[in-house]
DNA sequence: TGCAAAATAGCACGACCGTTCGTTTTCGCC
DNA sequence: GGCGAAAACGAACGGTCGTGCTATTTTGCA
């Protein structure tokens, strides 16, 4: 059917536009324009805002699975993986750095909105976290990382990195972004990769950055 | 005059307005609603609706100072106004679970909305995490913090810490997000703390949190 | 080639938006 | 108490929004 394509070509103009004016920022004329066609020709293919929302969400899911989820999938077990998954993540924010990351976005703006549109959100986020916790969980039973490293609070460390490169590089305009998150990963990983009272020796390179200034 | 009590009340109802639904969400015809005014009587006071978004900006930065930088420069400087910073802020974004901070929400809707709103915004963004950078910067003349400590580096942990908090307490709901953040920052002060290559002891005790099960 | 079905267009509706303007109410002061 | 000014109101405008309708075009298949 040509429906299914122009319906991929609408989809991919819409996370364009979603990722650049916010999920509710997502209007179905704009959306027409820039598609060229009319509103109510867009409007067709997902019956109201709120799906035509969630299918966003779908595909920006998507493509994040394939573009730093798989790669990443594609390394070892342990600390390869889980540097992989970092490194793709940045890498993924540094070119979102002027389009803008749907799930930040998406985070704050439905943060106290509830109905479907958040729900498929949340699903989304929680499955990609929970992702990165079991490839942090691997590398405690690889011996990659400390027996008593919890999982939960060292993701929530390295979440804070992406959440602040994003936070500096886009709106602050700051330069070296990138370079200080990925001198503080290196730093997490230290930590968790020391027995308490010794030093590590994989990693100890990597404690001061080559060049992070700015 | 009349108008600056109106004025405030309205400011008032604004902030609270904006901070539920962002500052692009808020409106003069709910702000009218909220107040129970008309909504030419509340345009009235701001000129236009930037003018008003910018009011709120501002009044919130008030609010925060008051909040928050004020009480911790009582403390002396160094480690413990560092620490009372930290504090109040997480204090500060715990009460805001249910309402939101204005700072985080606002830098994401603005991130690519260039404009007097945006200026604002960094502009208020950028004095506070100036203010932090020389309280870190004070710890370090100080000989609490370790002599090559980067002061822009930890100041973007530590700022990573509050937007994890915000993303998973506001978010995805998670309990003990609080904990983590404080268990983060004591991470994070032990790291910069310690000369290297030896143990930290002033905050040794802080590396494992007390209960950070959640 | 012709025909049903799918896809798109066109148009109108009601709601809300920010803003303007003229009027009316309220306030502060002599 | 009255008077000038400040403040609040009410109606309207042009605009965009999402969403129904009904045509019209395009498509895929016999």
């Amino acid at each position: 059917m040509k429906g299914q394509q122009t319906r991929a070509t609408i989809l991919d103009a819409a996370l364009g536009l979603a990722s650049q004016m916010g999920l509710e920022g997502l209007s179905i004329g704009a959306l027409a324009e820039v598609t060229r066609m009319s509103k109510s020709g867009v409007f067709a293919h997902f019956g109201s805002r709120e799906e035509l929302q969630i299918s966003v969400v779908r595909e920006y899911h998507a493509k994040f699975k394939e573009e730093v989820f798989m790669p990443a999938m594609r390394q070892p077990r342990g600390l390869p993986r889980l540097k992989a998954l970092f490194d793709l993540w940045v890498r993924r924010v540094s070119v979102e750095i002027d389009s803008g990351c749907l799930y930040i976005s998406g985070a704050v703006e439905f943060d106290d909105r509830p109905g479907p549109v958040r729900d498929a959100l949340v699903a989304m986020v929680r499955s990609w976290q929970d992702a990165l916790e079991r490839a942090i969980a691997m590398a405690v039973d690889a011996g990659h990382l400390r027996a008593d490293t919890e999982a939960e609070q060292m993701l929530f460390e390295v979440h804070g990195l992406i959440l602040a490169l994003h936070h500096d590089a886009r709106f602050l305009c700051k330069p070296g972004a990138v370079d200080r998150a990925r001198a503080a990963f290196a730093r997490v990983l230290a930590h968790y990769a020391t027995a308490p009272g010794e030093r590590s020796i994989a990693t100890s390179a990597a404690r001061l950055p080559r060049k992070a200034r700015g």
